[in-house]
DNA sequence: TAGATTGTTAATCGATTAACAATC
DNA sequence: TAGATTGTTAATCGATTAACAATC
């Protein structure tokens, strides 16, 4: 890989890969860049900039093959691996996600449930059963991790981020509302609800009329 | 109100938020756009120029105080006012944000829950008792409703937003894997699990060894 | 007053948009 | 071949960083 591509790109990926989604069960074969700009309310010169980021998927005169382009930006996402994922904290949302079934279609699998409250030590979620945190070393020698979701107190944020680093597990989805950027070889991908349900109300205030 | 801000400097006011709010629980009591630059990692003079969209809150020579920074920002971001919140869809991710409470503590209300399925209705969550969609109407009749969070399959997430416009509602936090951009008059803040996820994954996948 | 640090202007950098030659 | 539309270079725009005069 050549250059680094900006998150600002990377930011839209998931958002062309929806969209074609959308365009391929609606039975389109093949769109132009100024036809999907229109639908998706982006230039088209921006949807040609960024997928050339990537490489040609395109072809002069005709557009993009929707089913081709669909597969190539999955593959860019690393949609093609599965994902082995864990969730660390199974309160109302480590369950809503532990639930939600749309991420395994997209190759993320949820493999192990932890949580410290020992009242809910065996409970199951979709059959997947809760395991106390002190098993986690254990249990990452059997099985791959390759990300962990932290629906927990941020005040146990840190620490399980350095655990799970120690432990081999190198990607954080987190959604605790603490910044984990200084653990070490650590991927992480923040989720602040609260950063977004104020900026939701800011923009209320600020609604121009 | 002058010249519109930007999107980039709202995203950032929240994370400012927060780590006043760490700072003060500390006992600080000022503290200068270098220290604050140095704990963000991000650049003080960044820090100035976003504050400085919204007046002078420092001094010359001292920086700038904790508390009274914190109390500004917060009325930024519109949290000296309370904003009821219903949410529609109560599956899981549904429950878990009626059970989030820590969005009280921001002046964020939860007033109602609503949705389709008669198995749920008159269930309660912390007290609220979850309502068909069909009640909406006469809901809002009597309550005032500042913000739907929308935690519903995409297929009627569009219509529930339309909806909620002609209700009079006009802020949504739209959890459905779908864009609201189209819908008359609404402030629209989405949080798209699944985009955060990819995004991840390609992060996963490309991560400077 | 001297030192510190802001508020703000200017310089730089990066991202978006426009334009067009290449080519299917 | 002519028409369409990409891939890519150049131009513009906006956001970030640097610098410094103002001032507490």
């Amino acid at each position: 890989m050549e250059k680094e591509i900006s998150q600002a790109v990377i930011r839209r990926m998931p958002r062309y890969y929806r969209y074609l989604g959308e365009l391929l069960d609606a039975g389109v074969e093949r769109i132009s860049s100024n036809e999907l700009s229109s639908c998706m309310h982006v230039t088209a010169s921006q949807i040609r900039q960024d997928l050339n980021n990537f490489g040609g998927f395109g072809q002069q005169g005709y557009g993009y093959n929707v089913q081709y382009l669909y597969d190539e930006i999955g593959k860019i996402l690393g949609l093609n691996e599965t994902h082995n994922v864990i969730v660390i904290g199974i309160g109302n949302l480590g369950q809503a996600i532990a639930n939600y079934v749309k991420f395994e279609k997209l190759g993320f699998k949820i493999v192990g449930l932890f949580d410290v409250n020992p009242a809910l030590k065996g409970k199951e979620v979709r059959d997947i059963p809760i395991r106390m945190l002190e098993e986690l070393p254990e249990f990452v020698k059997t099985t791959r991790v390759d990300i962990a979701a932290l629906t927990l107190p941020k005040q146990n944020a840190e620490a399980t981020a350095a655990q799970l680093s120690s432990l081999g597990v190198h990607a954080i989805w987190n959604f605790a509302h603490v910044d984990l950027d200084d653990v070490e070889d650590m991927v992480v991908e923040n989720v602040h609800l609260s950063d977004s349900l104020m900026q939701l109300s800011y923009n209320i205030a600020n609604h121009k009329k």
